[in-house]
DNA sequence: GGTTTATTGTTATTATTTTATCAAAAAAAG
DNA sequence: CTTTTTTTGATAAAATAATAACAATAAACC
């Protein structure tokens, strides 16, 4: 599937969103290039751990020049799948469906908003970022007329594994979960977890340091 | 400050908070005793490396017996410094803010939410999670007087650095950021990010493997 | 055009993390 | 009470990741 036959390790990937932020950032300063010291001093990396970084993936910098940023942007772009467009759906219509269904970021990234779903019928018929809340019981017809690539999971931890089996079994290849759960899904099935507890027990591990 | 003497490597405190909700759950469905293989299955780590992680901090476990439940949930507990209270406010009551006000999980391992802040007037008075949301400008006498350690930023990103500047001057030494940027901040300050784009980069990879 | 400077890509080294192995200890079984 | 089974803690090995070093190349300068 992916167009780079250099295999990049996860680390790395995790690391990409940042650098295409980074990227995106310059760009919009008009800056056309850029040398690994200066993205390390930028990013807090190490020049050396930002070559062998893009090197994962290619020669896109140039000796005695640096990296021309819309270029090396670009190329992340790509490898982030960024260049095609996502159907999403967001299950969940409380604060943090809404606050989600609110990111510009998204739609301007090419993950579409098609649905917010819910079972309250207080928050069902209400309008949630581009579109009415409808209730879960239209959920099934709608993933299936619409193909949904990617459901946002903010639902409570009780019914986090119910509805996650229920978006797999109708095709959903991706999941952004903000359930404070680990779900269990099919293989060809690819989760994300946002798991704002987990930080915060991290910060609260570093204060005490 | 620890009262660990073992150092304990950021990549196993990182997993710290996944054992301390298994095992909290473990001793909800009165499991007394846990063997790393059994855990391992359960978490889908290998028993080798829970027995590395578990050991790195302490003996907890015994041999031809295994891991006593609510004996290794407190150690973690004190080791991600959760047996103490924290002070937090809010600085954001949009949607993202409104979300983690209600978070009761917060409140239940001792992250006391004391103030919620906003500049929107619309937003300012209503009550979010359970206080009433002030302005903003009354957020330098609050945090001195209410000896704030975590502020959670739910800010845009054109504020965000202002805002953690504010607070850290004020004296708030930890932030839990939602703001999509990278904060700076003194060195005695920590902060945990929580960037949801990033997730969604991320996401958009894994479906494209 | 030749020389110097900047900066990459690559290789080597070091550090960290994960996995495997196994003796020692405790529990369970007989 | 002895033997077998379980399971840890610790050590060793393997894999992965980060840093350092440097030759090769391009740009900038004179």
């Amino acid at each position: 599937m992916h167009r780079f036959s250099k295999k990049v390790s996860m680390t790395v990937v995790k690391r990409l969103p940042k650098y295409y932020q980074y990227l995106s950032d310059l760009q919009l300063n008009d800056i056309e290039k850029i040398s690994s010291r200066e993205l390390a001093s930028l990013m807090g990396l190490t020049a050396s751990q930002i070559r062998q970084d893009l090197n994962s993936f290619g020669g896109y910098g140039q000796q005695g020049y640096g990296y021309n940023v819309g270029e090396l942007k670009e190329a992340i772009k790509e490898i982030l799948v960024l260049d095609s467009e996502y159907n999403c759906i967001i299950i969940g219509g409380g604060n943090m469906g809404h606050a989600i269904a609110n990111y510009e970021r998204f739609k301007r990234e090419g993950v579409i908003l098609k649905g917010v779903f819910d079972v309250d019928p207080l928050t069902v018929g209400t309008v949630v970022g581009s579109v009415v809340v409808k209730h879960m019981d239209e959920l099934d017809g709608f993933i299936e007329s619409n193909e949904i690539d990617i459901a946002i999971l903010c639902v409570p931890r009780e019914v986090g594994q119910k509805v996650a089996t229920q978006v797999t079994e109708l095709g959903v290849k991706g999941i952004l979960n903000f359930s404070p759960l680990d779900l269990d899904v099919p293989s060809d099935v690819v989760v994300e977890n946002v798991n704002i507890t987990d930080s915060l027990f991290t910060l609260t591990y570093l204060l005490g340091e």
